[in-house]
DNA sequence: GCGTGTCGGGGCGTTAGCGCACAGAAGCGC
DNA sequence: GCGCTTCTGTGCGCTAACGCCCCGACACGC
């Protein structure tokens, strides 16, 4: 099975790497269809693939006390699911859980260690991804901490239109309520105002983002941080640190 | 400038180290003693050292707005500060600020890329604890949303004290309110309680852990999960993953 | 058409933590 | 010993979010 390397540039990682090495990865890869609320990763189980979503949205949710959860990534076509691997882990800490449905390329795990291994530009390309990923966790710890609901909300849904590349998807105020670590009705009642202020539309489960600058607007400085950081941490990726 | 390699082992990371190893990378550090409130370093300026602590802890601190500020890390001799330096990137995203003084060995950043280039050993060990750093950082993330300043509180403290490798140490309300990102008097609260209790002691800046045992069930599960979980990472950690 | 499940909305009392302001107490320099 | 600074304790009103429970509305399958 061979895969277009265009196709696969839709990822932001893959198609930071060199032709040559693209194409090596491509041959390991599969092309797979996520579908809706899929599992991808239990938090202390093996990985058995690395996911590099082409057109999907994973969302990193780290389990607290039974009912409690929370979002601590959000990966999409910028990034990959598994990053454990890179740090020499075999064990997702965390549940990756599909948010947005649709195409990503798949590798088994030790074909990916071992293309790992082999190359130099990619663990380049993907420790830096990781440091973003970090510097990510951290602004959402602080935003968890210190902004309302509502600004949160915003700045997901930028997140998440950024990531599905289209400006509406599907989510319910339940599946929200479980990301940000909220009650359901946390999620009405900021949903509702966002709404009323015509930055958004809802009904059952499909929300459309109307005004995205406004939006923008509403959502705390995190999501502008969070974009800022992302892009330094990205910046020259196909060059060696020795340059 | 000779650092006795037994001194260099009270850190886990260099201590995980084959002697070798080890020795090459003595060479190039220096010992230092960290003043309490010193900065190692700021978000988005280049990293000019590494710092292995030997009985010093450094507690890694994210700006919010302004006033609020919040720790997502906590590093003693099992870690390493400049993270960041392991994912190829120059520059630290948070403050490092010494919060228990000590000694700690550093290293000029060049020398240590070029020691971490030169060693897939050394480069296993930091990735692994980096993966640690993660898990962790995730972990308190979900610990400062879901749980009470109280619990939140012993855990700090515990986790502290295994950094310190002392019952006692400096820390003020004022800091302490910092570090959990919540108002100074929710701190006073919390620890009167602790102390009502008879878990802890305190006076000036000067706290006391009593009663370890009682302390750790008075902190949330985080306390025992963040172990567990830098166990896991840092299993087998003088193997390749090859191996 | 009708039931059943999913989704969104509302009410009500409770609570953890906030912001602010002030007061006592212990250490430190001079 | 005096005064300043740092550290800790208290009081008060406020608010974001909680837990719980129920209702209406829409959608889909039969």
């Amino acid at each position: 099975m061979s895969i277009a390397p265009s196709a696969a540039s839709c990822n932001h990682l893959l198609a930071a790497l060199p032709q040559s090495e693209l194409l090596q990865l491509l041959d390991k890869c599969e092309a797979v269809d996520l579908k809706f609320a899929e599992i991808l990763a239990e938090p202390g189980e093996p990985i058995r693939h690395v996911y590099f979503p082409t057109r999907s949205a994973i969302v990193l949710v780290t389990l607290m006390d039974d009912r409690a959860s929370l979002e601590v990534g959000l990966v999409g076509n910028e990034g990959i699911v598994g990053t454990a691997l890179v740090l020499d882990m075999a064990v997702s800490p965390q549940r990756a859980l599909v948010q947005g449905p649709g195409a990503a390329l798949r590798m088994k795990a030790e074909l990916f260690r071992q293309a790992l291994e082999g190359s130099p530009e990619l663990q380049h390309v993907l420790k830096r991804y990781v440091h973003a990923v970090m510097a990510q966790l951290a602004q959402t710890a602080g935003c968890t901490r210190f902004h309302v609901v509502e600004a949160r909300l915003a700045r997901w849904l930028l997140m998440t239109q950024d990531r599905a590349h289209a400006d509406s998807f599907h989510v319910t105020h339940e599946f929200l309520a479980q990301v940000l670590g909220v009650r359901r009705v946390g999620i009405t009642r900021a949903a509702t105002t966002l709404q009323a202020r015509g930055l958004i539309r809802y009904a059952r489960g499909n929300i459309t983002i109307l005004e995205r600058a406004r939006l923008e607007a509403a959502a705390c400085g995190c999501y502008a941080a969070d974009k800022l950081s992302y892009a330094h941490s990205m910046a020259h990726p196909p060059q060696r640190p020795a340059a």
